[in-house]
DNA sequence: GAAGCGATCCTAGCACTGCTAGACAATCGA
DNA sequence: TCGATTGTCTAGCAGTGCTAGGATCGCTTC
């Protein structure tokens, strides 16, 4: 059984080894460039190995999206548990979100912006993706105000900082203001 | 001359056709049906046309852009327009900004999700692009609140609703709740 | 230790993409 | 009517995601 236990930890470790590299290359080049061929290449193995990992490329992009899910619910605790008082809290939340963006601008393409084959906001939803959501909701509640549902708050400050993260990041919005407007909408949105 | 001038109407009218037929195959299919030897087809000549018209599909994106930011413009001042008190005109600019998402997503797309070559937040920022700018600024202004700046005001409800509309309709917000998103953001961004 | 067998991997290729060079034909001015 | 110019098309390039089929390796059994 040993030998079958082997192959097992190489393959996980081959599948390892793919999506990091696909998001390094991501990272690196943009997500265009990221094509089966160079993927291969760089994992020193043909193509047709990586169909065995994953049904495609899709499947690759939504890899790495759970990967950053997990790695942004972290960011996200570990910058409001460090604040004190709520509306520094919020003030955090929004700023580590953005900053994820920022810094890891492939892993946020591959949460929201492409198509990983995910399923979103449903019973069948991943649980990094949920987690994600929660870390945001655990400490939006606090600010959500009477008669408002928190998840429903959580959403729209969460479609809020989407926007300005990817219009900044498309160009749509020049960066020098980034500060301002993080404060403006965690005074305006945030009940405290 | 009048030759010559037959020839330039009727290139004129073949790159309405071509722009025509691209937003068109767009709506119907999503961009990644909008190849050059479909939209060739389409259109009835040969692919290297399009090259005579465009430098290449990024540009007949730009091209269905601009058409887009122009009616965008209008929708949003048709809408505020149409509105009685300044709470309900600032409603009806987010209703009819969604709804305009919704209405034609290839559009939306060609305008601030896919890369059409053009200029944002610059000084060569095509007209439109500006103009459409400028149509929600008109009525956001009145609801900026005291010592902000009314560009980044409207800067920051832009992205609350372009979050709202890109999230919506890449599956990670149910359309359901669509509108208390609407009347929430509203109520905690607006100052009236 | 040898033989057979199964898992694993690679070569080669398909149908498609955006884009372009060069041949060809139609139209214009002289 | 002739030459030149403009316009269009055919054919092809290099690249994409993905897959069928054959070859090779390593394990298991005798």
């Amino acid at each position: 059984m040993s030998v079958q236990e082997r192959k097992q930890r190489e393959r996980a470790e081959r599948e390892r080894l793919i999506v990091a590299t696909a998001r390094e290359l991501a990272e690196q080049q943009g997500w265009d460039a990221v094509t089966t061929r160079r993927l291969a290449e760089r994992i020193e193995y043909s193509q047709p190995v990586l169909y065995s990992h994953f049904r495609g490329k899709r499947e690759i992009i939504g890899a790495v999206a759970l990967q950053g899910a997990a790695e942004l619910a972290t960011a996200v605790r570990t910058a409001t548990s460090a604040a004190d008082g709520t509306r520094a809290r919020v003030a955090a939340l929004a700023r580590a979100y953005l900053d994820f963006a920022v810094r890891n601008p492939a892993v946020y393409d591959a949460l929201f912006q492409l198509d990983g084959g995910l399923a979103y906001a449903q019973e069948d939803t991943p649980e990094p993706l949920k987690d994600a959501f929660a870390a945001l909701l655990e400490t939006l509640d606090e600010v959500t105000g009477e008669g408002v549902d928190p998840g429903l708050f959580t959403e729209v400050f969460w479609a809020a900082l989407h926007g300005l993260a990817t219009l900044t990041r498309a160009g749509r919005l020049l960066p020098e203001d980034a500060g301002p407007r993080v404060e403006l909408l965690v005074d305006r949105l945030a009940v405290t």
